[in-house]
DNA sequence: AGCACGCCGACT
DNA sequence: GTCGGCGTGCTC
């Protein structure tokens, strides 16, 4: 024993399995520096070696002596996790309910995970003496790949890269000629590489409005504590000018931002407005990185060497070191809460949590922030910071609704629709037709037998895609021939309802010679599909844009002077009491999109309930309105922000044993004290992907006895033999329900 | 989660 | 007679 590692021989690792506990080794004999909380190690685990995180070091430890084992090896020379992270990380595990071992897993990148090194590192590969001399004797002569690598290498020491660039496959080569001795490598630090390097003084951003100069000077004056803004700004008011002007502040402190984002692909503009504005390295993090990418926007983080972050969902765990302020853009998205796998977080909440243990403010932005954000307002946690005047052009859309049963209507555009379209098309403007709903048409249907097209895996209807001849399931990714003839009955099939695809196909017939541009997934699945798109609709060469949710997000078009929403009904009635919030959003948000250049905007939304309170407040009153509405109904219903919720949600081969499963948990639920258990249930489309799911609702009003009771009642249903049987999660604050 | 051990069915 | 099904137990 030398050293430190006597003063705490025990290190308390977090491995990722579902055990929700630390694992005592012993320090290993021999080790050059002590190894503090924070670092990786390599463990033996029974019979397989792990990459664990050590959480904390100790004297000693509960376990008798000869069950111990020890540390492998350190895999870093500081910690991965400072400490501000680590705590974040475990505070997050408490809360979430979830192995601490699997959340650290989370906040890393894979490569971090499989123990690629904390610095950027590069393997550099050379001949030894002995590879000079049998290189010389022409050895060896019957291995070519042997052969061909000596040769490359015998002029120059080379890097992995660059062996792989010109040999191609020689790894194999490379071990066989190591074991001989005639070859090394070694790992070699990379030089930082330069960023930004030309980049000349940035521009000084345009002038603000007097709403924007009092948010960004209110920000600006707690740089130096926590308190958790709310960028309440209307589309086009100029959110993203307040998150340059505080960014640029915390640079100039020497701190560093963290930017997350709902999705990168839908946001290339924010990331080229902060790249543009600013001369200091950024990294970008997002979801469509290779695994090598991840891992240098990871360490460009983790070595301070980026001063801006920018990320989806997970970046939220990303190490930022002298962390100076967290934004969260469109901070009601529900893609920041994910809400599959085990470690099922709210990044935005997170990024608040984060925050606040980081003694910096939280800057939540949104033309429609989340209910939750607006109690929390009202509660006086956070503040809100109003933009209610467009930076363009002055006048809010003309909103008005279209009365489905009134007006005539085909193919699910009504009669004043088109008209709209026609006087807007003439004036010169664009028209954004919105319909949530891709495909060509929802239902297949037999005109004799009443057969229609299921999907065998799921409960839904497959959807016609027409163009490709495919009926796909939108759950589960099934896919088979469109059929011409009921496989039933023989009969002919017709479709039934509207898809993008198919008002595409409408608004073409209606408006011959001037050209739609569509925007869903099955149109935009590639990088540059997007750009392409938004260029066609940029030129004015796309007078139609017709689209799904995606046209919502982030972009902008400018000369769009008429929106109409075709189908705002889905959501009205629905048993999710959330629901609403996301109609509403989605309908300021896509109303949005019109007239955000010179012209006045219009928007127009086809319902069947034209006097159904959602609407008519969201009319009258605006989000804001519909928002004070929500939350009095929430307040009544003691739905949440007025009461806690946490959902188990399982899945199985058959609906019994979704269900059975659910049914042994609640029934360990003894006198819960301040805690309601509701169901188990199926789950809404109760069939999915061949999988029967099930939940069951855990509800208390305060949230201590809720996470009290899941604290004490989780390590017992864990424990069932039926958890074994299913698939099964923990949703803390669940986003949707049933 | 992995990975072992351990007992009961259809097969070279 | 074995290969392999998944039930059960354990991992510092």
């Amino acid at each position: 024993m030398t050293g430190k590692t006597d003063i705490a021989p025990i290190l308390r690792v977090a491995l990722a399995t579902p055990l929700r506990r630390l694992f005592d080794y012993r320090a290993p004999a021999e080790c050059a520096a002590p190894i503090e909380p924070g670092m990786r190690v390599r463990v033996p685990f029974g019979r397989q070696r792990l990459i664990g995180v050590v959480m904390e070091t100790a004297l000693r430890s509960d376990l008798p002596d000869g069950r111990l084992k020890a540390v492998i090896e350190p895999l870093d020379d500081r910690p991965i996790f400072d400490r501000a992270l680590l705590e974040l990380l475990d505070w997050a595990a408490g809360y979430y309910h979830h192995p601490i071992g699997e959340v650290l897993s989370a906040a890393l990148p894979k490569a971090l995970r499989l123990g690629a090194s904390l610095r950027a590192v590069e393997e550099r590969w050379r001949l030894t003496a002995a590879g000079h001399a049998a290189y010389s004797s022409g050895e060896p002569r019957r291995a070519p790949r042997q052969r061909q690598l000596l040769a490359a290498l015998s002029d120059a020491e080379l890097s992995a890269d660059t062996l792989q660039d010109r040999l191609g496959s020689w790894r194999e080569a490379g071990r066989a000629l190591r074991a001989r001795g005639w070859v090394t490598s070694a790992e070699q630090p990379l030089a930082p590489q330069p960023q930004n390097p030309v980049l000349p003084q940035p521009p000084p951003g345009p002038t603000l409005n007097e709403e924007q100069r009092q948010a960004t000077e209110r920000i600006c004056q707690s740089l130096d504590a926590f308190s958790a803004f709310v960028l309440h700004g209307i589309t086009g008011s100029g959110k993203t000018e307040v998150y340059l002007r505080v960014t640029g502040q915390v640079l100039a402190k020497g701190r560093s931002a963290l930017v997350l984002v709902p999705e990168i692909g839908l946001t290339p503009q924010l990331v080229a407005r902060f790249r543009e504005r600013f001369a200091v390295g950024m990294s970008v993090l997002h979801s469509a990185l290779t695994d090598q990418e991840r891992l240098s926007a990871w360490r460009e983080a983790f070595s301070g060497q980026a001063r801006i972050v920018l990320g989806t969902r997970s970046a939220v765990f990303a190490p930022v070191p002298r962390l100076g302020v967290i934004i969260v853009d469109e901070e009601h998205d529900a893609s920041f809460k994910q809400h599959e796998g085990g470690f099922r977080y709210s990044a935005r909440d997170l990024a608040v949590v984060r925050a606040r243990r980081a003694a910096a403010p939280a800057v939540l932005g949104s033309a429609t922030p989340a209910i939750e954000t607006l109690h929390n307002v009202e509660a006086g946690r956070y503040v809100r910071l109003p933009l209610t005047r467009r930076a363009v052009q002055a006048a809010p859309p003309r909103i008005s609704l279209i009365d489905l049963r009134a007006n005539a209507h085909h193919a699910g555009l009504s009669t004043p629709a088109v008209q709209a379209i026609e006087r807007h098309l003439g004036a010169g403007g664009q028209a954004l037709v919105f319909l949530n709903r891709r495909g060509y048409a929802p239902t297949l249907l037999c005109t004799a037998c009443g057969w229609i097209a299921p999907c065998t895996a799921c409960d839904a209807r497959l959807t016609v895609h027409l163009a490709a001849a495919r009926l796909r399931c939108h759950h589960c990714g099934a896919d088979a021939q469109l059929p011409e003839r009921c496989p039933q009955c023989g009969f002919a099939v017709k479709t039934v309802g509207q898809g993008t695809e198919r008002i595409e196909e409408t608004l073409a017939r209606l408006f011959p010679g001037l050209p739609c541009v569509r925007l869903d997934r099955d149109v935009v699945r590639h990088r540059g599909d997007m750009e392409e798109a938004m260029r066609r609709i940029a030129s004015g060469e796309g007078r139609i844009l017709v689209g799904t949710q995606m046209v919502t997000k982030g972009h902008d078009f400018p000369n769009v002077t008429l929106v109409v929403v075709l189908n705002a009904d889905q959501g009205l009635f629905s048993t999710d009491f959330r629901a609403p919030e996301r109609l509403a959003q989605t309908i300021v948000q896509v109303a949005g999109r019109a007239g955000r250049g010179e012209r006045p905007g219009e928007v127009l939304i086809q319902t069947e309930f034209p006097a159904h309170p959602l609407l008519a407040g969201l009319l009258a009153e605006g989000y804001e309105g519909f928002a004070r509405t929500a939350l009095r109904e929430r307040s009544e219903a003691s739905w949440p922000p007025f009461s806690r919720l946490a959902a188990v949600r399982d899945s199985a081969a058959t609906a019994e044993a979704a269900l059975a499963f659910l049914t042994e948990a609640r029934a360990l639920a003894d006198r819960p004290r301040g805690v309601r258990l509701l169901g188990p249930v199926p789950a809404a489309m109760a069939k999915r992907a061949g999988r029967h799911h099930a939940q069951l609702l855990v509800e208390s009003t305060e949230r201590a006895r809720l996470h009290r009771f899941l604290d004490a009642w989780l390590p017992r249903v864990e424990s069932l033999p039926s958890a074994r049987r299913v698939r099964w999660a923990l949703d803390v604050d669940p986003i949707e329900l049933f």
